[in-house]
RNA sequence: GACCCCUUCGUCUAGUGGCCUAGGACAUCGCCCUUUCACGGCGAAAACACGGGUUCGAGUCCCGUAGGGGUCGCCA
């Protein structure tokens, strides 16, 4: 299980109590980012520790989040949880070093033991009070918790890639459970040992674990082991600057992914949310392999701006192969409809792909605004549409209508000179004719161009949607 | 409350003592392109939290203040 000590070697240890969010999704892309720049190892880890919130839903959607949005990892997944015995028995080997100690204090005294400190105004800490005491006091019937003994004097440093040199004093770190009355053990004991068994040499994740690295440090030291590289990586704050809630996009990456923007979208914009290379905002994940590194990760927090996640979806909407496009959007035309896409729809679908992904910010606009391309008539009219298609229009559209009909070629430069020579008999400007043709032809007032929309239904199809609007008399 | 961390345009950021008259991007506003909507082009407005030092010189270093965040579980 030990890779070679020269190596890098990251995770990602999200636990499975719900889905991979957007958050967690950075923390693992810097992982990821940091391993391959180095040509080392991204390791996922699974803590499943609390039997209690874990589920295997969980675990299945971190897992297709992690898929989705492209980050691989090495090796097989390490669950926590089939490690506990394990664990455990480090925690025994502590005691048996005297490193570490039983303690009987009852929930209640711990509560009682908070409240105070909170009414004195101290910090919030377990007092030690079995840490010398003699075992043979122990009360009759409780199960001990097995705590660490924490230096008492003298300071802890950790050197952290991102914030730098970070001092606490350790008065201020109380004695840790390591593990837990029912013999199971802690998430401090489990990650530490994890982390050391799995060779992991650079320890990548959000600022709310920097006061944990203090702790972690000391169990290292206690277990005789050199503690990992730590950076931790500042957390993601909603519009408001507020914690990340729900509300302000702390979804699942699934979220992300049904709302219709692109794994490669994403991953830019994650990349650029805290960390950035001069001038550069397009950023090919080639480029941020190779650019990665954590003195360019800021020390703030940074507001997720969905904004600019639109905008940087566009940009990969418009890179992106439209045959990959056609791939992706097709089964959500197909749900929308309830129904498989004919031949024909879909190769519309497919000639229209060009047009159309130059005007969608994301998959789902992207979708909607292909669905003339494939519904049947008559076409259903949107308020725009019903309002450019007065009176006066459908006429013109009826004398359109003939004067389409006896076209010869039905390409988009035989179309663009026909409707010019029918705006020039009209005595009309082009956009009189233009749009109630768009209006008729796709039921809206935006569409690809006119003329390659027509090309791209045909001649029958078009004529067709005409008639259905066009007024005769 | 205690401890730790952070603070450049509205937002993401560049900036590591003179290159800063503070740059880029998104968003905003104007103009251009144009059959619509996008795209694209050109331009405008917009920031060093505040107060003290240090220095010939500070956005960059130090101290303080204010504001924000994180952590204080037999959760992870």
């Amino acid at each position: 299980m030990n890779a070679a000590p020269s190596s890098v070697v990251t995770r990602f240890a999200p636990s499975p109590t719900g889905f991979l969010h957007i958050g967690g999704a950075r923390t693992a892309l810097f992982n990821w980012l940091f391993a391959r720049h180095h040509g080392g190892k991204f390791r996922l880890r699974i803590e499943d520790t609390d039997r209690k919130r874990s589920t295997q839903e969980a675990i299945d959607a971190i897992l297709d989040g992690m898929r989705w949005l492209g980050l691989d990892w090495d090796d097989d997944v390490v669950f926590q949880f089939s490690r506990a015995e394990h664990h455990a028995e480090l925690a025994r080997r502590l005691l048996a070093d005297g490193k570490a100690y039983r303690c009987y204090a009852s929930p209640e005294e711990l509560e009682e033991m908070r409240a105070l400190a909170r009414a004195e105004g101290r910090p919030m800490r377990y007092d030690g009070r079995w840490r010398d005491r003699d075992p043979a006091e122990a009360p009759p019937g409780v199960d001990p918790v097995i705590r660490l003994k924490m230096p008492q004097a003298g300071e802890t440093e950790i050197e952290d890639l991102v914030q730098g040199p970070v001092t606490v004093a350790n008065d201020q770190l109380d004695d840790m459970v390591l593990l837990r009355a029912d013999g199971t053990p802690t998430y401090m004991l489990s990650v530490v040992v994890d982390d050391h068994d799995m060779g992991v040499t650079h320890v990548i994740r959000g600022d709310d674990h920097l006061t944990n690295a203090f702790r972690q440090t000391q169990l290292y030291r206690a277990l005789g082991w050199e503690p990992p590289a730590f950076a931790h990586i500042p957390l993601i704050h909603g519009a408001d600057g507020a914690k990340l809630s729900k509300r302000h996009g702390a979804l699942g990456v699934e979220a992300y992914r049904d709302m219709g923007y692109l794994p490669a979208a994403l991953r830019n914009y994650l990349l650029r949310l805290g960390w950035g290379h001069g001038d550069d905002e397009i950023i090919s994940t080639e480029q941020a392999i190779g650019w990665f590194d954590l003195d360019g990760v800021g020390k703030s927090p940074a507001r997720f701006d969905f904004v600019k996640l639109d905008n940087l979806n566009g940009v990969y909407m418009r890179e992106t192969d439209t045959a990959v496009l056609l791939d992706a959007v097709r089964p959500i035309i197909e749900a929308k409809m309830e129904r498989k896409l004919s031949t024909a729809a879909a190769a519309r679908l497919e000639r229209g792909m060009e047009g159309l992904r130059a005007r969608a910010k994301n998959l789902v606009e992207l979708a909607e605004n292909a669905m003339f391309y494939v519904i049947d008539r008559p076409l259903p009219l949107n308020a725009k549409a019903e309002k450019i298609l007065k009176d006066e229009a459908r006429q013109r559209l009826g004398r359109l209508q003939a004067a389409l009909s006896v076209i010869e070629e039905w390409s988009e430069p035989a179309l663009e000179s026909a409707v010019r020579a029918f705006v020039e008999s009209e005595g009309c400007k082009l956009g009189d004719a233009a749009q109630p043709l768009r209006a008729a032809l796709s039921g809206s007032n935006t569409s690809p161009g006119i003329f390659e929309v027509m090309d791209i239904l045909g001649r029958e199809e078009c004529l067709a949607r005409i008639a259905d609007q066009a007024c005769t008399a």
